[in-house]
Formats: structure tokens, sequence, C-alpha cells
DNA sequence: TTACAGGTCTTGT
DNA sequence: ACAAGACCTGTA
């Protein structure tokens, strides 16, 4: 089936930092494979206009498309009244950010996905936590419902804590991590619905009570899996590019509601 | 080879 | 409350 979608540019949403699991499988047209809630998309940008909409071809049917990618892509989230806020701020830098990254969106992945990815992603790389992520995947041996080769992400019921006893992971000090939040979501079934009705204060200060997560992966879970845009993630990156263009100092009021995707566009820049 | 990566934990003051 | 120092390991 053919979409259009606005503010929407599948490789920088690919590098954005934000989904460790996009596979590019073409170039031309930009065609990526994606697995989200045990479904499995290729997902084709057709045309690149000047305009804000792009066109993409997906190989869902349009059942599989209401209930589980739209959802997925944040179709809802306003991105044009954010680009007015961000030419209105007169702050030069992130206009510079914003227009680079123009196509950019803060997508609703899956929550368990999110805590265990990012606890991943502590003090490590991109590449690495990518291979960790689709180790693990592919371990774990569960068929996507469109395609068997394509693995879904294990939950909590889907394998033992012990799994993650295995240097063949690349997960190095962050195993005990794994075990721990496997072993908390296994014996907690409600957990998950739980974290997704509290605000973000809540939500973040109950992620941080569990080993391996600290301020900078609370904030993201709560961004990336909760989509509390108001979260901003401070990580190596950020604190850099505060230091060269903010004085050490980013005053997130000035976005109230959408830090965060002020923050994916500077990070997204600092990176590329 | 050395330094770094979307940090957090532990220990010492 | 805050400051070190340790920590796995693939990648550049």
């Amino acid at each position: 089936m053919i979409i259009s979608l606005d503010h929407f540019d599948l490789d920088l949403i690919a590098n954005s930092g934000q989904c460790f699991r996009w596979k590019k499988i073409c170039d031309n047209p930009v065609s990526y494979e994606i697995i989200h809630k045990g479904h499995y998309l290729k997902m084709s940008q057709l045309s690149s206009s000047s305009t804000n909409t792009k066109q993409f071809e997906l190989s869902c049917d349009q059942d599989t498309y209401e209930n589980i990618w739209k959802n997925y892509f944040d179709e809802d989230t306003d991105y044009v009244s954010i680009e007015k806020s961000i030419y209105a701020s007169n702050d030069s830098h992130l206009i510079e950010c914003f227009e680079k990254g123009f196509g950019i969106r803060i997508l609703r992945q899956d929550l368990w996905e999110m805590i265990v990815s990012f606890l991943i992603s502590q003090n490590n790389n991109i590449k690495r936590i990518s291979n960790s992520i689709e180790a693990i995947c592919k371990k774990a041996g569960l068929p996507s419902v469109e395609n068997p080769e394509a693995f879904r992400f294990p939950e909590p019921d889907d394998v033992d804590p012990d799994f993650f006893n295995d240097s063949s992971l690349g997960l190095g000090y962050r195993v005990p991590y794994l075990m721990e939040i496997y072993r908390y979501g296994k014996q907690n079934p409600n957990w998950l619905n739980g974290l997704k009705a509290m605000t973000f204060d809540e939500a973040y200060k109950e992620l941080l009570s569990h080993l391996g997560i600290g301020p900078k992966v609370s904030n993201c879970i709560c961004l990336f899996g909760l989509h509390h845009t108001q979260a901003f993630p401070i990580d190596t990156h950020i604190k850099q590019l505060l230091n060269k263009y903010y004085d050490g100092h980013f005053d997130t009021d000035r976005f109230p509601d959408f830090a965060g995707i002020i923050q994916q566009y500077l990070f997204y820049y600092e990176i590329s």
C-alpha cells in the first residue's frame, strides 16, 4: 500500500539514534526493514519532492497499517507547530539543526524494547548496541508474523534471565542489568502498563529505581518508550554541544512539552 | 595502540 | 551531597 507522511524521512530517522533495528536494504529507492511488536515491514521512500509530504510504499495491508504502523509512525504529533516554535525562537544554531534534520520524527516504539535497548546503550557505541540487540533477537529466534526470517524482540516471558549469560551477545558488564530487568518484568506483568499510566515525573523516578537505569537512560526510555516528549536526555554528545553553543546549559522551558524533540534535532546534527 | 562510545555503580570523603 | 575510579568490548 501507498501512504503519505509529512515531516518524515527514513534515512534521518534511521540515523537519529532512536531505533537500533532498522535495516537498510536498498539505496534507490531508500528502503528499510522494520520490526515492531512482532510485525515485519518493508518501507520504501518513493518521492523526495520539495514539499513537506513524501510518499511511501509499505509491504503491509490496510488492517495491519491501521492497527500497528499508524501509531508507530506517530502521525498525530503536530510538527508544523514545532517548526513554528523553532523559527520563533531566534536560536540560529537550533534552526540550522532543524533544517538539516527536517524529517526526523520521534517514533512510538515498544516500551519493553526501549527499556532493554537503552540499558544496553550506556557507555556504548551505536554499532555495538545494534549488534547486541540483533544477536539477542536472533538467539531468541521468535519469528515475526510476516517474515519467519525476521525475529521479534523477546519479551519478559520469552527468555530465561540466564539467556543473557552469553559472551557472544557482546553485552559486557551489562549482563546482570538485563538478567535483573527480565526477571523483574516476568515477576511483575503489570509493570509496563503501570509505567504507561504514570506522568513523566512518576515514570522517570520509577525507572531510576532499577539496576542499570540512571538519569540518562531513564530519560531515553521516557522519551522513546513512553513518548513523554518533554524528556531531555543528556549524553556525552549533548553535553559537548551544550558547551559549544549554549554555555553548557539548555533552557528546556523555552520549548514546553517537546524539549525532547528539540534534543533529537540537536543530537542528530552533532553526530552527523 | 589508545581512546571512545546515547552512563551507572560503588566507594570514599 | 559530591567526586573519583572501575567497568566489557567493538570500532575508529
